[in-house]
RNA sequence: GCGCGAUUAGCUCAGUUGGUAGAGCAACUCUUUUACACAGAGAAGGUCGCAGGUUCAAGUCCUGCAUCGCGCACCA
């Protein structure tokens, strides 16, 4: 009895994450196994399972939602290895151009006082630059710390040279095809930041708000109603409805007025996107500061005034409006109107403001020249092997977009999200892809005489030719006097080519003919794996890059997940000083712990609430684990219970001689493999964990182990072998079914009991 | 305005094709018995948001409503 235990010393205390799982980690990096090319033959010989993450924007640091990604990313890739698949997962950063910009423009001008244009274009990226750096260092230890199974030698950036390549590859292509086009437009244009955005970078606020409605002059009969009467000083028509009867004699009346110190010309037209109960039923059309209007006046051939400038200020009126910003100047219209007696009303209405996503400014409409994507414009997809378009017919970006999901050729789970994706597409308007900021690939695209263009504000919608040459390319053009368009492309112009870029795309020719690449070995890639909030602005985006591009579609199936709360259902945030960091969460209950908290309990597409006592729940499961392995390996080194000399049992997996009670208990087993793995294949990582987490606890530990303790002290050796084999199975079994939950553990675990394999890339279990 | 989701035990959530309500955590009682007190045994806890309907049978299907949350559009 007083003889030194013959099972490692390690066991006799609890099971301690923080001295595992680096060791671990590190001893899977050196196996090669999470990159396919040094995978085991089985693996090799395997079909290709691929997933390239969602690569973090280098603002900062991961958060729960980050950590969850990784885990169900990390579960997917680790199962599908373990069942022989040839697995690649591909780690990256994004630039998140505007978003990191802005974030250090913040910091500087907090510490130094100073602006972007105070350093210079190669000062600022040069801050960027470090600043990136700095962030991706600590993304990329928190990825390891999650126990990611992720090929570290294929790591790509969104911003580094292979994808500049892709961009301006992209780029080139579009533009060729018609796709790409520079237009003079009402854009979003954010005053804080000083760039356009995209529709999908605009957050509406809901605020409280003025409707004042008042006439532009004695002389004018119709009332106009809005929010914003400092823009009316542009204003080039009142419409009305066609079929609304009140206004019916005015139509095709012009009427002259100085309004608030500015000549207005103003001439009434009929337009169905007037609604006819909204305020009077009239509006006053701004083509310069409203995309409608701008719409609206292309329709009616109206002129179009600037009265904003690009730092929301008014650039025409009297002296208490010229120069003023826009909400000053708003005061000082409606003092006009009082003292005028032109106005009649003023209501108090909700209103959505549309602000930038990043910068929090207000989205300012003005007309600009910019570069977009047509979704709408027609051009030949040369291969296609998306169902339903035919290689070499006429197709549209949008049409791609629809067919990709309609045709089932890419499913997404949860699928109601399917009416989301449509509904989007629906309402999609070109896509304005050009940034005036300088963190970002530099749009490819030089010019002769640019001065003369910036300055252009044309109507046509396109650049003209002849006023000034433009070049397109993939490389510079050779000759004097060319110079590169100042802008930067929108950050998802990049991530949209993320599946490819990733995999060697644009590839060299020898890489094309040579032996299979990872392109054609991975794409399209198996799963797309991300939150919900980016549907539009990545999935979509990568589906018409893809389309376009390739022909193909970028991924078989998007998974997407919910957010990660707080445990009262809140959002995380500095502000309410609730997050949970999982940097924290894994120094404290280890990384398995974490990961499995962030699995069980929610479904894909449902947000999630997160405690820490969740965790600390798990980081129990871990050390139960740790204990059930102890007692299997003390019973089976012939330690205890024994009121004889029993010899050591080592595990036999073609052990045939069981008793009736190992069969029954076998049975159970099986049925769990069959139905755990059926539940892998369909995405159900919440049921699968949940189950496996009650048999291991409640039926391996509460009942067989229970019950083994007689077995185990009684005189039938026979009965004693049986169980004991069964021990060792089970245990064997378990330990390779949540290895993809729990890596850190079951990896420790299995490297005492099989030293000579790791578990990463054992087989996964067949009932 | 259009659409989506949620509403089940104190909390977080399961509940697959309709067949007498489940798990984890927390709380409660007992047990320090040689795998584990980061434990075990046990008991308790729900008119499944409301109102109708279909059915032999409804948490599950249908209709309407309510509350909360979200998305899209409008926002002159």
């Amino acid at each position: 009895m007083n003889e030194p235990s013959k099972i490692p010393a390690k066991f006799l205390k609890p099971y301690d994450p923080a001295s595992t799982e680096d060791r671990i980690y590190s001893l899977w990096e050196k196996s090669g196994f999470f990159n396919p090319d040094h995978l085991p033959e089985r693996n090799k010989q395997g079909e290709p399972f691929s997933i390239v993450l969602p690569p973090p924007n280098v603002t900062g640091t991961l958060h729960m939602g980050h950590a969850a990604m990784l885990a169900i990313e990390d579960i997917m890739i680790r199962y599908k290895r373990m069942k022989g698949y040839r697995t690649l997962w591909v780690p990256g950063t994004d630039h998140a151009a505007i978003a990191t910009q802005s974030k250090v423009e913040k910091q500087i001008e907090k510490a130094e006082g100073k602006r972007r244009h105070d350093l210079g274009r190669e000062e600022l990226l040069k801050r960027v630059n470090a600043f990136a750096q700095e962030s991706h260092d600590t993304i990329v230890n928190q990825v390891r710390k999650m126990g990611a199974s992720i090929d570290w030698s294929r790591e790509a950036f969104t911003l580094d040279q292979h994808r500049n390549l892709a961009v301006r590859t992209a780029f080139k292509t579009m533009y060729d095809l018609g796709l790409i086009y520079r237009g003079s437009k009402v854009v979003n244009w954010d005053p804080k930041g000083q760039t356009t955005i995209s529709d999908d970078e605009i957050v509406y606020e809901t605020r409280k708000a003025k409707l004042y409605t008042f006439k532009y002059s004695k002389d004018i009969p119709i009332s106009i109603s809005t929010t914003r009467p400092e823009t009316k000083l542009g204003d080039a028509a009142i419409a009305v409805h066609p079929d609304g009867p009140r206004y019916q004699s005015y139509i095709g009346k012009e009427f002259d007025a100085v309004f608030a110190g500015e000549a207005i010309h103003v001439k009434v037209i009929a337009d169905t996107a007037v609604e006819k109960e909204f305020g009077t039923g009239a509006l006053g059309v701004t083509p310069a500061h409203s995309s409608i209007d701008w719409d609206m006046a292309q329709r009616h051939n109206l002129p179009m005034k600037q009265v904003i400038d690009e730092f929301a200020r008014m650039t025409v009126g009297n002296e208490a409006i010229k120069g003023k910003k826009v909400t000053e100047a708003r005061a000082a219209v409606v003092e006009w109107l009082k003292a005028e007696g032109l106005l009649e009303k003023e209501e108090d209405i909700d209103q959505n403001v549309a602000t930038a996503e990043r910068t929090g400014g207000i989205i300012e409409p003005l007309p600009k020249l910019q570069w977009f994507v047509g979704v709408n414009t027609p051009f030949v997809l040369a291969h296609s092997t998306i169902p339903g378009i035919a290689s070499g017919s006429k197709t549209t970006l949008k049409e791609i977009m629809l067919q990709s999901v309609k045709s089932r050729a890419i499913t997404i789970i949860p699928d109601r999200f399917e009416r989301v994706y449509f509904n989007w597409i629906e309402n999609l308007r070109d896509w304005c892809i050009s940034r005036q900021i300088w963190y970002g690939h530099r749009i490819p695209v030089w010019y002769k005489e640019i001065s003369n263009l910036k300055s252009e504000i044309s109507k046509s919608g396109t650049a003209t030719a002849g006023e000034s040459e433009v070049y397109v390319g993939i490389e510079a053009p050779i000759g004097e006097g060319w110079s590169q368009d100042e802008d930067t492309l929108d950050t998802w112009f990049s991530s949209g080519l993320w599946t490819f870029s990733t995999l060697g795309w644009p590839r060299s020719a020898e890489a094309s003919q040579g032996k299979p690449d990872d392109f054609s070995l991975f794409h399209p890639t198996s799963v797309l794996e991300t939150g919900y909030d980016i549907i539009f602005f990545w999935v979509a985006r990568m589906i018409l890059m893809t389309g376009c591009l390739i022909g193909e579609v970028p991924f078989k199936t998007v998974y997407l997940h919910g957010l990660v709360r707080d445990g009262k259902g809140r959002k995380m945030s500095k502000s309410l000083d609730n997050i949970i960091d999982p940097l924290d969460m894994i120094a404290k209950y280890g990384a398995d712990a974490t990961r499995l908290s962030l699995i069980i309990g929610t479904g894909p597409g449902n947000d999630m609430k997160l405690s820490e006592d969740k965790v600390k729940g798990y980081k129990n499961f871990s050390n139960k684990i740790w204990n059930i392995t102890r007692f299997i390996l003390s019973a089976a080194a012939g330690e205890r219970f024994g009121s004889t000399d029993v010899p050591a049992i080592t595990y036999d997996p073609a052990f045939k001689a069981w008793s009736s009670v190992e069969l029954a208990h076998i049975k159970v087993l099986n049925d769990l493999i069959a139905e755990v793995s059926k539940e892998m294949d369909e995405f159900k990582f919440y049921l699968v964990g949940e189950k496996l987490y009650h048999y291991i606890w409640h039926e391996l530990a509460d009942k067989i182990l229970e019950e083994s303790k007689s077995i185990l002290s009684g005189d039938d050796l026979q009965a004693r072998t049986s169980r004991i084999q069964f021990l060792l199975h089970s245990l064997n079994t378990s330990l390779r079914l949540i290895h993809p939950f729990m890596p850190y553990v079951t990896e420790e675990i299995w490297q005492e009991m099989e030293n000579t394999h790791l578990l990463i890339v054992e087989e996964w279990p067949r009932a």
